[in-house]
DNA sequence: ATGGCTTGAGTGTCAAGA
């Protein structure tokens, strides 16, 4: 089983991408952020043309999650139960006896910022709801556009980003809570090339000079890691013209009883 | 130098992203 997540920023934009990514690399199932539409603007068309299913929890102009599978999705659930927010970031469902939880989780914008409160409250939600997810779904992967480099080996340049948006601690420590518990980032389950990012800035060409950050995740439950076989970050479509400035991140994991 | 691109909304130019 193959599982991907992407934050398209804007899937009217980057729909021809999308769809060139699910022909060559396969996926099983292939989780969105940032497309910025409601369903009326969602491309369920196209995608089922390509052979897979869609889900979608919309919004105009910013957020929207969307899970693509080859599967039919089941036990849709959209939005973090107990949290009210008028924000789409939350979209999941259970695929090939897999349950899979696809998250944009909010930027921040500036450390001790409104948008950064929201930010840390957001995540606390989260992790408090996966802990019963858990019990629910062993096999429970949570994937999506974090905004949170984990490690200062996840950022170019750590110096320069000590303590700002995406590396301050409370965000570091929101992402170990998820460690605590249980889940594995699948990413570092395996050796993988330094200065591996999966978001690079469309200014300055940063992503000609790998200036980037590593803030694009697979977290797997522990009775997913023992079946993981691979994770990596396909690099291929942020070299396309217009792309999203985020790159896919892709995990394997071996056949197992369903 | 708090900028530099890109998107959506919308027809001015700004908010937001990370």
């Amino acid at each position: 089983m193959k599982i991907a997540t992407w934050n398209v920023n804007s899937l009217k934009v980057r729909l021809p991408h999308v769809l060139d990514w699910l022909a060559a690399a396969q996926p099983d199932a292939l989780c969105l952020q940032e497309t910025k539409t409601e369903d009326g603007g969602f491309p369920f068309k196209e995608i089922e043309a390509a052979g897979y299913r869609a889900i979608h929890n919309g919004q105009k102009t910013y957020n929207g999650v969307a899970i693509l599978a080859r599967a039919e999705p089941a036990d849709v659930l959209r939005d973090l139960p107990g949290f009210e927010d008028a924000q789409k970031r939350i979209i999941a469902a259970t695929v090939g006896g897999v349950r899979l939880v696809c998250a944009y989780m909010p930027n921040g914008q500036a450390v001790g910022s409104d948008k950064y409160e929201y930010k840390l409250k957001w995540l606390a939600a989260l992790a408090r709801w996966l802990g019963e997810e858990m019990q629910r779904h062993p096999q429970l992967v949570l994937l999506g556009d974090f905004n949170i480099a984990p490690e200062d080996r996840d950022v170019h340049d750590p110096v320069a980003w000590q303590g700002q948006i995406l590396c301050s601690e409370p965000e570091r420590e929101a992402f170990r809570k998820f460690v605590g518990m249980g889940f594995a980032d699948a990413f570092r389950l395996f050796e993988q090339p330094e200065k591996s990012f999966s978001w690079w800035d469309y200014r300055m060409m940063a992503f000609r000079r790998n200036q980037g950050l590593r803030i694009d995740h697979i977290l797997v439950s522990p009775a997913l890691a023992a079946h993981c076989r691979a994770c990596g970050i396909d690099k291929a479509p942020r070299k396309l013209e217009r792309p999203s400035d985020h790159a896919p991140v892709v995990a394997e994991f071996a056949e197992f009883a369903k």
